[in-house]
DNA sequence: CGTGTTTGACCAGCGC
DNA sequence: GCGCTGGTCAAACACG
């Protein structure tokens, strides 16, 4: 089952990060740049997408080169042109290189809806936190690329400690919080 | 019986 | 206005 991988550092965590998922990503690539077009050639691993809107539907997922995690912390379009502003939470896209779609990051997910994506063969699944009150959720899709890597997007932040302690993705989590002033 | 998944329908935003 | 697409709902279903 945990056979997935994070991606943020191949050379590291070959196998076994289910212990010690350490994520220097987020510290070191965050701190600096915000953004996301890193330009190194490879470093695979763990790219943080800017997974809301503004993505030039060109390269969402399909023709961005494979790198730089970033937390998107960008509200998404919230200001529509209707008169009230419809309040979108930041999502925090990262990739992971997986078998599985479902990564088990400690929390109760409910699945309430999949979709089939354009320009993409996999669907996208949609999961919401089952914990009460805490309406987190996250989408979990396949690149169709390269369908070894899942990107699972969260959007809000858990209003309740992890439920199971599996490995320590809540560092992960509470990472995020930092780092996107949460 | 409680919990989670499946899946079609529905709705809203956006571009043309 | 219309069609496309993404996101959500909810009833039916499956499973332990």
């Amino acid at each position: 089952m945990e056979n997935y991988q994070i991606l943020f550092h191949p050379s590291s965590s070959s196998s076994s990060l289910s212990s010690s998922t350490q994520l220097p990503l987020l510290s070191s690539n965050m701190q600096n740049s915000n953004v996301l077009t890193n330009t190194n050639g490879n470093s695979n691993g763990f790219w943080g997408l800017k997974t809301d809107v503004d993505v030039p539907k060109s390269d969402a997922n399909n023709t961005a080169p494979h790198e730089t995690f970033v937390g998107s912390q960008d509200e998404v379009k919230q200001e529509k042109k209707k008169g009230e502003k419809k309040v979108r939470r930041p999502r925090y896209a990262f990739q992971t290189r997986s078998h599985v779609d479902i990564l088990d990051d400690g929390y109760r997910w409910r699945k309430y809806g999949q979709k089939a994506v354009k320009n993409n063969k996999h669907p996208r699944s949609y999961y919401r936190c089952t914990h009460q009150g805490c309406n987190v959720k996250k989408q979990v899709q396949r690149l169709s690329k390269d369908e070894g890597i899942v990107v699972t997007t969260y959007e809000g932040m858990h209003t309740h400690p992890i439920e199971k302690s599996t490995d320590n993705f809540e560092h992960i989590l509470n990472q995020m919080q930092i780092y996107s002033g949460f």
